[in-house]
DNA sequence: TTGCTTGCAAAGGGTTTGCATAGGA
DNA sequence: TCCTATGCAAACCCTTTGCAAGCAA
């Protein structure tokens, strides 16, 4: 179990508390507020530790990485526009096979799935 | 129509005959055997602009941009260890319902999948 | 000539790293 | 005390951009 120092705590209570799966940059931000001597490296290492501890999520979308305290199985879409993420309801990944062929001679460990689109905000303000 | 330059007609040539969906630096460095006098920029350059044309695929496949000559329907496997990355074939886009539910809300443009795993190369040398 | 394309180099964004200091077990 | 964690700054990788020169229509 790793040590739960001050910067962890607020940075996975910060995390915690939200749903729009923040980048590194605006976690820090926000946890600055709390903690307003934290360093940015501080933050990267310690979503690097937090994610290696299965405590929360590291996720790749669209470029940059985006973390998540929400453990449960889920999907997620990305507005193309904003770069806004939600959440999405999601089969069980067993159901994956029904759309995709599994690769010969790999050794899966895993898949990355998102969906793209538009989020409703966007849309209003595009028309 | 865009115009053929000889970067552009080297670069295009470059990708299709490969199947190991390159970056923009490896085909940068194999281009250049080619077009010594070439630079990365131009090769960024027109890699986007390719890629605008439909000309080719832009993929992005673990935090880097590769690249693919092959447009036909298809997904992706990258080695979570040496990186490298396959086609694999893969069923209708259609199919792709059974396993995700769309967001509600959002109007989709496309989805992204991939399979992560360990290729059969690296399994050998693991034991 | 005019506009697109190039090479070069610098800048940019996001992330990682080295190091001396600070702090908890 | 010892070892880990921190803040700070520099370095890093990949990609984009500005600009003057080059080339094609």
């Amino acid at each position: 179990m790793v040590r739960m120092t001050p910067q962890r705590r607020v940075l996975l209570d910060e995390l915690k508390g939200t749903h729009d799966h923040p980048s590194a940059d605006l976690l820090y931000e926000r946890v600055r507020k709390r903690l307003p001597r934290i360093s940015l490296g501080t933050v990267y290492r310690n979503l690097d530790l937090l994610s290696e501890e299965g405590l929360i999520h590291k996720l790749q979308l669209g470029g940059q990485m985006r973390f998540d305290a929400d453990l449960t199985h889920h999907c997620h879409v990305r507005c193309e526009q904003c770069g806004c993420v939600d959440d999405v309801d999601c089969q069980a990944p067993e159901h994956v096979e029904q759309a995709f062929i599994a690769p010969n001679g790999y050794r899966i460990t895993g898949h990355r799935f998102e969906w793209v689109g538009v989020c409703p905000q966007c849309q209003e303000q595009n028309g």
